[in-house]
DNA sequence: TTCAATTATTACCTTTTGGTGGGTAGGGCA
DNA sequence: TGCCCTACCCACCAAAAGGTAATAATTGAA
C-alpha cells in the first residue's frame, strides 16, 4: 500500500474534523450521547446524507461510537469514543474561540448572530 | 444587509481557519514572520496560487499581517496579527493532537508517515 | 388496511475548492 | 539587449464537497 505522507500533525487532524459538519457534530456529542434525530434537530442545517455520511466517517476514524437497539422504528444512540474524548478540550476552545470572534465582528458593525453558546 | 446566522461558536471558527492549507499555514506563522517563498517551501504541496489566495482570506479576518517592502525584486512578509496570536494556543493543540493520531493509526499498522513535528 | 415513526440509502445535480500553465511587473546585471 | 528575481494575477479545467428528493424497512397503533 502507498504510504500515506502528512508534513504536518495539523494536516492529520484537520483530516477528522474538517469539512463543514464534523467539528459541529461533534461539539453536541461532546456533551450527551445523542440519537440520529437529536442530533438533526441541533443541527437544523444539515441534511439527513450530510449527518449520517459524517457519522460514518467519525466512526471510522474513532472518533464516535454508533450503538443501535434491535427496536422498531429503529433507535440508534451516537457518543464520543474514549479516544474522541481526546478532542473535547479542543472542541470546546474552537467553540470559544469563534464565539469571541463574532462578538468582535458583531462589535465592528456586522450584522451577525450566534444563536447558541457552548454552555458547558 | 441580511444577517449572517451561526447556531455554534464553532462554525465560525472553522469559516476561518478551516479548508485544506489555512490551519497549515497558520501553524507555520505561529513560529515566526515568513516571506511568501519561505512559506512556499515550508508547504511544499502548496500551489502559488492557493497560497496567496488563503494569505488573502486570513488577511481580510485580520488573522494575518502582510507587510511589503518597496523594493525590486519584491520583498513580502507575512506574519500572525495580535488577534491571529489568540489562536497559536490551539493550532499548537491541533498539531499536537494530530501527531498523536498518526501515532496511534501507525502503531494499528497504518503505513503513514509525519515529516515534522511541532517543536515548540 | 393504512399510516406513523425512525434511520438510512441512492441517484442526480450544483457549488466550492483546488490544480495547471501561462503571463506581468520593474530594477539589477551581464 | 536580454534575462534574472520575486510576488502574484488570470483563465481555464478537474475534483471534491455538499444539497435535494425520492425510497426502503419494519411493526405497532388507529
Amino acid at each position: 500500500m502507498p504510504t500515506k505522507t502528512y508534513h504536518i500533525g495539523v494536516e492529520a487532524t484537520m483530516e477528522i474534523i474538517g469539512g463543514k459538519w464534523k467539528s459541529i457534530i461533534l461539539c453536541h456529542l461532546r456533551h450527551h450521547t445523542m440519537r440520529t434525530g437529536e442530533l438533526a434537530r441541533a443541527i437544523p442545517q444539515i441534511s439527513q446524507k450530510m449527518l449520517t455520511q459524517q457519522l460514518r466517517e467519525l466512526e471510522a476514524a474513532n472518533i464516535v461510537a454508533r450503538r443501535v437497539y434491535k427496536q422498531v422504528p429503529p433507535k440508534v444512540e451516537y457518543s464520543l469514543t474514549d479516544y474522541g474524548q481526546s478532542l473535547s478540550g479542543i472542541l470546546h476552545e474552537l467553540c470559544v474561540w469563534g464565539e469571541d470572534n463574532i462578538d468582535r465582528r458583531e462589535a465592528a458593525g456586522e450584522s451577525i448572530t450566534l444563536l447558541n453558546r457552548d454552555d458547558v
